[in-house]
DNA sequence: CAGGAACGCTAGCAGTGCTAGAATCCGTGG
DNA sequence: CCACGGATTCTAGCACTGCTAGCGTTCCTG
């Protein structure tokens, strides 16, 4: 009877799977190179199945998504605290902000770009999401009059995603990111 | 003899209609709506017609990108003369750019969400998108030390674009976005 | 008016996300 | 130990995508 049980981890397993493919794909052809079709041959299973555990395509890179939120709050919690002083976590958690999108380009994109509607509805994101917002918000706590901390916090994150998005499409040249960056944390610190 | 000039004059026309028809149906129905089919029963040819003008899909959406450019920099600039004083100057082009991109959300995604390498080695783009950012360098000069305008600049734009595309995603509330805007002009006036 | 070339269309390819219905497996009761 | 029944998985296919080869027509030229 508890064969149930074993059925239900398994399935668990199998889901897990398709998202760690889904990711790693991604990761290394981009997401363009994600068809369901290759994702069923890199789990050994049918089309279908995934079908049996995720509405769409989008849905998929959905659930990749989530993960990629907990990732990057936790990225930023790390770079905050092993910061010297509230001026250097400011410099630190924007740099933290672009290496991840940096690093894991189709996370990121998976995360902003792509997956439009889907995540926020459901259960994970807002408070990963959450978590890293907090991140940034505590960091750029001293620069802002209590009172629109969010508006701040919000105008800060716009600023580390146009430059990491505006970077990777080609609209600006790489070699002066660093540049830019200091730029930004100018705003955001003292 | 001069029937030669006329034949180049209705293939002009046309390669115009097609970028127009393209511009009009992403207006309305957004990209995904844009398929060659589609594009080619709007300008009442037959689909390969489209693959006599451009190269492919892309490079549809690459010339409606390009026609975009040319708005954006004559908005800012019109923006920008028309601002009472220099601290003015840069909310009035700060408001006026994300005017565009919540008018024109399907034209601003071809500039800089889609269509990603295409138009940048082409001929129009490098132009426009020159005096756009002009018309941001012009607005935000007061504040720069002369050295380092460049990396002003492209902080600002990064900053708008990155407001401009969260809040399109959801990931921003539309209320705040003035608040936010807010913040985003001091730190690049006076 | 005949020859020829430029032109546009029909038909089709390979690939996409997704799904209906057949086939197979597996735990259960006799 | 075997046959049944329900869940699970696969095969085959649909409607659509961007794109292209090759045929038919049309129009200009000599």
């Amino acid at each position: 009877m508890a064969t149930g049980a074993r059925r239900e981890r398994e399935r668990a397993e199998r889901e897990q799977a398709i998202i760690a493919a889904a990711r790693d794909l991604a990761l290394a052809e981009g997401w363009e190179a994600v068809t369901t079709r290759r994702l069923a041959a890199e789990i050994e299973y049918s089309q279908p199945v995934l079908y049996s555990h995720f509405k769409g395509k989008d849905a998929i890179m959905a659930a990749v998504a989530v993960e990629g939120f907990a990732e990057l709050a936790t990225a930023l919690a790390s770079a905050r605290a092993s910061a010297a002083d509230p001026r250097q976590a400011v410099a630190d958690v924007a740099a933290a902000y672009t290496a991840f999108a940096e690093q894991r380009p189709a996370l990121y994109d998976a995360m902003f770009t792509l997956a439009v509607d889907l995540p926020f509805a459901s259960q994970g994101v807002p408070t990963d999401l959450a978590r890293g917002f907090a991140e940034l918000a505590d960091a750029v706590r001293p620069v802002a009059g209590d009172d629109d901390l969010e508006a701040v916090t919000e105008t800060f994150w716009s600023g580390l995603h146009g430059l990491v998005t505006l970077m990777r499409s080609g609209r600006l040249r790489r070699a002066d990111q660093d540049r830019r960056l200091a730029v930004l944390v100018r705003c955001f610190s003292r």
